[in-house]
DNA sequence: ACTATAGAGACATCGGACGTTTGCCGGCGA
DNA sequence: TCGCCGGCAAACGTCCGATGTCTCTATAGT
């Protein structure tokens, strides 16, 4: 396979080296095709690739741009990467969480303003109210963590461990939580990290971290064995 | 669009439960048409695209068959993506390997075989060899943390760690290590690394990686520094 | 000045045709 | 019996042209 692929490098390499910053306009497709010497469905096809990479907007009607390249664009790609990754290697991906996510607590307990913080402790409530809702428990589990990240201001961050964290993971985690009666215990979790950005105690922050992920790995071993022993 | 991004969510999520596993050969294209309902032009587009993110595997002349979904498989998009990544942004990324690089570097300092130091040691010779070569530095560089990470035996930690450093990122810091005469001091350091490794010292292995991506990250921000200025 | 509408431009999708490669299998020879 | 070689068939690679549909814009009318 050679001319679609080298449409797609040709392109890419295009944006790489500034020849087609963010925001221009592509020829249209036809234009496009003669230009780099192949049919006009090559050239969809390469444009579709580069479309669901979030490198290329394909607008209807209208033409087909150059993203913005930015990172939460760009990486948004892991989340579905890391969605279809096999239950045995879950294990590793936190594994990675493990020595990101507390680093990156403690880098936002030194960033963190005040308005994180208020907004922080109302998902906390949040999540508190919700104490019975598995849907809701995991949708202010992800804005909590999402939150803490993003508060270091480092979009590549938040991007790569928003990936990490798939809602599928998620959801077989707390689901481990809820059967096992533990769902309690991690909403103080939450807390206990809250008190620490509130503190603006890095140490304690990233060590508070390290407890939950390591929570989180835990249950997410059991419901592995319960799958893979009980089908 | 619809029909195209259909097919696409379709066949992942067909692959994400477990109904098409590792391996499995899909369809004929004209038949995968049918079934899916559109015209195999849009399911060619499809295919294109979990064939990018290394899903699929098209053989030409034989069939398209399920990839073994493996990290290093899915996970090789990171590198790409980061490739793209406008230098302002190149930070953020560094700021991320500043804070995983070094944990993982202080894993791999636990579960490190004699083999794998006698391998090391061979590339850190190599790189003291080719200190007047960037392209080989480069090389034995990328090899040298692409070894000691892989050690941890965590291959989605490996995969995006290896994504996260990009060729191209690695060269613009051994640009600046060089131009600046600091090619020797961060031989060097690699050489503080190797030691700590050999020692299976945890912490210093982590605080002498940390030193290490801090270099780096001086010299990436003064090639940026100089380009922005310099034009 | 504002709104509605018509037209042009561009992507979305289709269907079929032909070339090329790969894998498989049967046959031949050592 | 083993291994090499050639041919057949299946499946992907690429192309082409036509039609549908959406978006943007400019024009005309109020």
């Amino acid at each position: 396979m050679a001319l679609t692929d080298d449409a797609i490098a040709k392109i890419r390499s295009m944006i790489q080296s500034g020849e087609l910053p963010p925001g221009t306009r592509l020829p249209p497709e036809p234009q496009l095709a003669a230009q780099m010497g192949l049919s006009r469905s090559g050239v969809r096809e390469a444009v579709k690739v580069l479309e669901s990479a979030r490198v290329l907007d394909v607008r209807r009607g209208d033409g087909t741009y150059v993203t913005s390249l930015a990172p939460r664009l760009l990486l948004q790609g892991l989340g579905v990467a890391v969605e279809l990754l096999r239950d045995d290697t879950l294990l590793e991906v936190m594994e990675v969480r493990r020595m990101l996510e507390p680093m990156a607590t403690g880098l936002a307990a030194l960033r963190m303003t005040d308005a994180d913080l208020d907004e922080l402790g109302q998902i906390l409530e949040d999540m508190r109210a919700a104490a019975d809702d598995a849907e809701k428990l995991i949708q202010f589990d992800t804005a909590f963590h999402h939150t803490v990240i993003a508060t270091t201001g480092n979009e590549t961050l938040t991007s790569l461990l928003d990936g990490l964290s798939g809602r599928t993971l998620r959801a077989r985690v707390w689901r481990g939580l809820i059967e096992g009666n533990a769902a309690h215990q991690t909403i103080e979790e939450h807390h206990t990290i809250y008190l620490a950005l509130r503190a603006r105690d890095q140490l304690l922050a990233q060590a508070s971290a390290l407890l939950h992920v390591n929570t989180s790995e835990a249950w997410l071993r059991t419901v592995l064995a319960a799958k893979s022993a009980g089908g």
